[in-house]
RNA sequence: GGCGCUAUCGUCUAGUGGCCUAGGACACAGCCCUCUCAAGGCUGGCACACGGGUUCGAAUCCCGUUAGCGCUACCA
């Protein structure tokens, strides 16, 4: 059917900001693409002017650029194809496909009330496609408002769904669609399929929530006489509670998952694995990868639930293999969000290092890096707390115990092997466990009882810094630490 | 309500009639490692929605039931 490479649309409406489940048909359309040597084309579907604003378009841009998708044409803005969307319609209208309709909305809802069985039984009954030729020509001469309605065949109409398979519907339950308002601008369905057939789209793969505007835009196809594009529809993504993912779920927009701390690597691989898998057991791959394995027909044909537990499990592997540079402007700009002074951007580096294999998020990552900064950081935890109550007096003793086996330290010697030596010594010679001797130090460095090792941590808060801090704690009253 | 789609561990999934005593990952529990945590290693619990068929044989095919989701505009 089409011999020429595959060409393929991503086609947001920029009513909203860019949604994980957008951003996933995105991606999949972008893997797809790529799989095949295709052409992605980024169509702005902003139509309906009401609602449709600069600022979301901007958003969804720097949203798909974020997750490192790029698209080979456009951005192409359907607003500006009007002129061949009335033409299209006015061409149905001549060869009698479509039809004028001169019900107003109002006359249309007392239809629909007046419906037995209620107005969800209701369908357009064509009174206005049996006005006599001459009345229709009166009104319109009187200018009297009126839309254009497509007049539905009644035959079956099937497509075979390039991830659900054979899917078809009765053209007879369908009904007349309007194309063109009274204002004569398009409506969603005619301007999607005169724009996919003037960009000469091979395949259209969309959201599941559009498999009941696919058989009417398969009508619209035929009559149109242009050939039938394949369509692939991908299943929902849903909340945590089944049901369709939406504002009271918390984060949906791409942009919330930046702002939480998400690397867009992880972001884009765990979208990937929602609802399509490689084939093997392989989690954590490349874009290069996803696209070489990627197939329409492995994509899931049930909706997928967000398990943003998941993600961030992904998001951490994908902190931890990233290399510290990469990671040092990130942290930065974090930094200089909390409100933290860092001093220069080659001081980072330790900082980074100490506590990113422990981090989920670039959120979390930040807040360790400050509080090994800046002791206004920290901040004590309950498990923090609870091990000062327990420890009671024993805890400024086995701090003072650890200031005196440290001070004897020089700058010199301020690094990790050192440390660790002088305090298994002192932890020796008190015949107390290493561990006994070490876990108050992190507790009053940190505030926490999770940490990388305390001898790392003493060498990468500083000398100054760590005695500082042992001291303020180990003579505080430890009933109210700081 | 109508139409459509879907149905394997709590979650993401493998499975396309025999390789399934149903595999992997997240999460959970335990053990190892260990100054804590993370990482890593090992172990464990956890699923074919239900009912009928078809077949020598069904998670896999068919039908029904149930449940979930989507659509049902002069929105996209």
């Amino acid at each position: 059917m089409f011999t020429t490479a595959p060409r393929l649309r991503f086609a947001p409406s920029p009513t909203g900001f860019l949604h994980v489940g957008g951003a996933r048909t995105a991606l999949f359309n972008w893997l797809f693409a790529r799989k095949t040597g295709g052409t992605l084309v980024l169509r702005i579907e902003d139509t309906d002017a009401a609602r449709s604003t600069e600022e979301n378009t901007q958003v969804i841009l720097e949203g798909l650029l974020w997750l490192g998708l790029d698209w080979d044409e456009g951005p192409v803005f359907q607003g500006a194809e009007i002129a061949r969307h009335q033409h299209n319609a006015d061409r149905l209208l001549d060869e009698a496909r479509a039809y004028r309709c001169f019900c107003t909305k109002e006359e249309l809802e007392a239809q629909r009330k007046s419906t037995p069985g209620g107005a969800d039984h209701y369908k357009y009954d064509r009174r206005c496609d049996r006005l006599p030729p001459a009345e229709i020509s009166a009104r319109v001469s009187r200018g009297m408002p009126c839309v254009i309605r497509f007049r539905m065949p009644d035959t079956e109409i099937s497509w075979d769904d390039a991830i659900h398979g054979p899917i078809s519907f009765q053209g007879a339950e369908l009904d007349d669609l309007v194309i063109l308002r009274s204002d004569r601008t398009p409506i969603y369905n005619l301007a999607v399929v005169s724009d996919d057939i003037a960009m000469r789209i091979t395949h259209v793969i969309r959201g599941d929530d559009h498999i009941s505007n696919t058989p009417k835009q398969i009508a619209l196809y035929r009559a149109l006489g242009a050939p039938i594009p394949i369509f692939g529809h991908v299943p929902m993504i849903l909340g945590a509670d089944g049901k369709k993912l939406s504002k009271r779920h918390g984060a949906t927009a791409v942009g919330d998952y930046q702002n939480l701390g998400i690397l867009p690597d992880a972001m884009r691989n765990f979208l990937a694995l929602l609802g399509w898998n490689p084939g093997d057991d392989r989690e954590i791959m490349t874009p290069t990868e996803m696209a070489a394995a990627f197939s329409l027909p492995a994509i899931q044909k049930k909706p997928a639930i967000f398990d943003t537990t998941k993600l961030e499990w992904m998001n951490g592997q994908y902190i931890s293999a990233m290399p510290t540079n990469d990671l040092v402007p990130l942290i930065a700009r974090q930094l200089t969000r909390m409100d933290v002074h860092f001093g220069p951007l080659e001081l980072l580096p330790p900082y980074i290092d100490a506590v990113k294999s422990r981090a989920r998020t670039i959120l979390q990552l930040a807040e360790r890096v400050a509080v090994r900064l800046d002791s206004r950081w920290v901040t004590f935890d309950d498990k923090g707390r609870a091990l000062i109550e327990k420890m009671a007096d024993g805890y400024g003793k086995s701090l003072r115990a650890a200031l005196e086996a440290l001070r004897p330290l020089g700058d010199e010697q301020w690094t990790a092997a050192p440390i660790l030596a002088a305090l298994t010594a002192r932890a020796e010679a008190d015949a107390v466990k290493l561990g006994d001797l070490l876990q108050p130090i992190r507790v009053a460095l940190t505030g926490s009882t999770v940490s990388e090792p305390v001898n790392e941590l003493l060498a990468v808060v500083g000398r100054s810094s760590s005695l500082a801090r042992l001291t303020a704690a180990s003579s505080t009253n430890p009933s109210f630490p700081a």
